[in-house]
DNA sequence: AGCACCACCTGTGGGC
DNA sequence: TGCCCACAGGTGGTGC
């Protein structure tokens, strides 16, 4: 087969599942804001308990049903339906997928973790092979902040300006750089994908500290964190796809990578071999030529 | 403080 | 052909 697609696979009923980054969930979260506001929850049916990860299972059936959606927002890679009273927050981690459903149907019964039906009818399902996805309920913005966002620092799109950004990087002047990105209580939202690209467009090796960066540079690695970012959600997931009516078109950011999942094969900058290695316990992917290594960043 | 490593899961790809 | 195992990545916990 051909490169494989980051992190894309065939799953339900062959739709295209992408791995949920920042864009992704910031894509659910805009389709979901035009579809759900409004709608009132009837009773939750949960198919896996382990998903349901505050309050117990039998107490989140009951503070879920008869709450109303006010709106959907969004902190990192995490979602949240904010409720008339609480607020219901979803994690996708890896294989996470939310399904809205204009008439509650869900005929994919394989992953389906979890049925959030409507009393209109509709419904919000939630499916995930690896189980490794997570769901609150919280009563106030209180209990959302002590007991789901402890670790969780600001969102890196919509909550940093450069000014904050390079304020936040003076705290971490030992950290590697790739590290660093990934890590959800520095800045929320940079995935494995994001941040390979991203530091592939800065020519910034993964290894790289903070302290080594000019002043220059650290404007330039935040303006790249938001252009890579801004792209995902360009080209990430045009549609939030009704379960019912799956045709809408497919988000193509995949086809964009410069680096991730594209070892032995040529840069599309210099033509050198990009190279996978491990940087912070996770696949990464570089351009050893325009990411040079620490200290040799002048023999390009 | 910063990082390595593991666990949580399950489908997939490559090696033999 | 078919089995086996390493691997994928987000988060949280442990331990150095």
């Amino acid at each position: 087969m051909g490169r494989q697609l980051g992190g894309t696979k065939k799953t339900l009923a062959g739709e295209i599942d992408k791995l949920p980054e920042l864009p992704e969930v910031e894509t659910i979260r805009s389709e979901l804001e035009k579809l759900i506001p409004g709608k009132v929850f009837s009773c939750p049916v949960i198919h896996f308990p382990g998903t349901i990860e505050n309050p117990a299972p039998e107490d989140f059936i009951v503070a879920l049903e008869g709450k109303k959606v006010e709106k959907v927002t969004r902190r990192g890679k995490y979602l949240f339906i904010n409720l008339d009273q609480g607020i219901l927050v979803v994690h996708l981690r890896m294989t996470g997928n939310l399904i809205y459903s204009s008439d509650g149907c869900f005929t994919g019964e394989r992953f389906l973790r979890l049925s959030l039906p409507f009393k209109d009818g509709s419904a919000l399902h939630y499916a995930d092979m690896r189980r490794f996805g997570r769901l609150w309920y919280v009563s106030s913005e209180k209990e959302l902040e002590e007991i789901v966002l402890k670790n969780v620092g600001p969102d890196i799109y919509n909550e940093l300006d450069c000014e904050e950004f390079e304020k936040l990087l003076t705290k971490r002047e030992k950290r590697g750089l790739k590290a660093l990105l990934l890590d959800q209580a520095f800045a929320a939202g940079m995935g494995n994908i994001y941040t390979d690209e991203c530091l592939f467009r800065c020519g910034f090796n993964p290894n790289r500290q903070v302290y080594t960066l000019s002043k220059d540079e650290r404007k330039n690695l935040y303006r790249s964190i938001r252009a890579v970012l801004e792209d995902g959600i360009a080209y990430g997931g045009t549609s939030f796809r009704d379960y019912r009516n799956a045709a809408g078109a497919l988000g193509d950011f995949q086809n964009k990578l410069a680096v991730y999942n594209r070892a032995g094969e040529k840069c599309t900058r210099c033509g050198a071999e990009i190279i996978k290695t491990v940087v912070a316990g996770r696949g990464t992917y570089y351009c050893p030529c325009c990411q040079p290594e620490p200290g040799q960043e002048r023999k390009k």
